[in-house]
DNA sequence: ACTTTTAAGTTGCAATTTACAAGTTAACAA
DNA sequence: TTGTTAACTTGTAAATTGCAACTTAAAAGT
């Protein structure tokens, strides 16, 4: 997390979200409303817990997702967009069509 | 390359160019219309040589870009982007959008 | 003819990141 | 008190990245 690479919007998101699975764990919360740790691990992709801990520290640490525990007396805890979160709907909208489009073999769940 | 990990168009597109390179080479064919090997080089973001090399490879691959020899008798080359590489204008320009309104310290380039 | 420059790489290697499996911890339930 | 669940942490091998130096062939200069 040192110094930006240039002011290039683009390469400043791509620092962010640029990797295989911030933008799924995004998907998840935004598209099927998961919350929960254990949520994320059952997607089909199949994120590994300790690369989904370091994602959701680092989604929390950009102010793109806030952590809070859910149940009173234990530490489950919950997982939810923010507003700025929820601004990247767009991207992940135009990705999706971008896909959907030009990738053979793509298609929207019909459930997970 | 072997299979997908999930139908999602989402996790697909993220395979393809879901790191911290590939776009930004597609941003400098698309918006600053550079062609050549050197000219990435250039950029600010300083992309090493071995990197930018895998990099225009697996573009080559899927279909994004088309490498051709410029100037007849030497190895001197061209990078293009294909009309599928084209086709992710409207995922750069939503992605630029972002960046600019979210993430302080970011704006377009007057020149390279 | 010889030397230098230019473009597009390749090679080697250390450091970082990823992937996979197994183990941990605390609450709560039976 | 034993087991179960949710959310992790730890260990380690494999893959990827980043950095610097080296290579290659053509073309241009002298």
């Amino acid at each position: 997390m040192p110094e930006q690479r240039s002011p290039c919007p683009i390469a400043n998101t791509l620092d962010l979200v640029g990797d295989r699975w911030t933008l799924l764990i995004i998907r998840d919360m935004m598209f099927f409303g998961k919350q929960r740790f254990e949520e994320f691990l059952q997607s089909p992709e199949g994120i590994s817990t300790n690369i989904l801990t370091s994602r959701l520290k680092s989604l929390e640490a950009m102010g793109l997702v806030v952590k809070q525990p859910y149940s009173n007396h234990s530490r489950r805890m919950n997982y939810q967009l923010t507003e700025k979160g929820k601004s990247l709907r767009p991207v992940l909208k135009v990705i999706t069509a971008w896909g959907l489009k030009h990738l053979p073999g793509t298609a929207i769940p019909t459930e997970e």
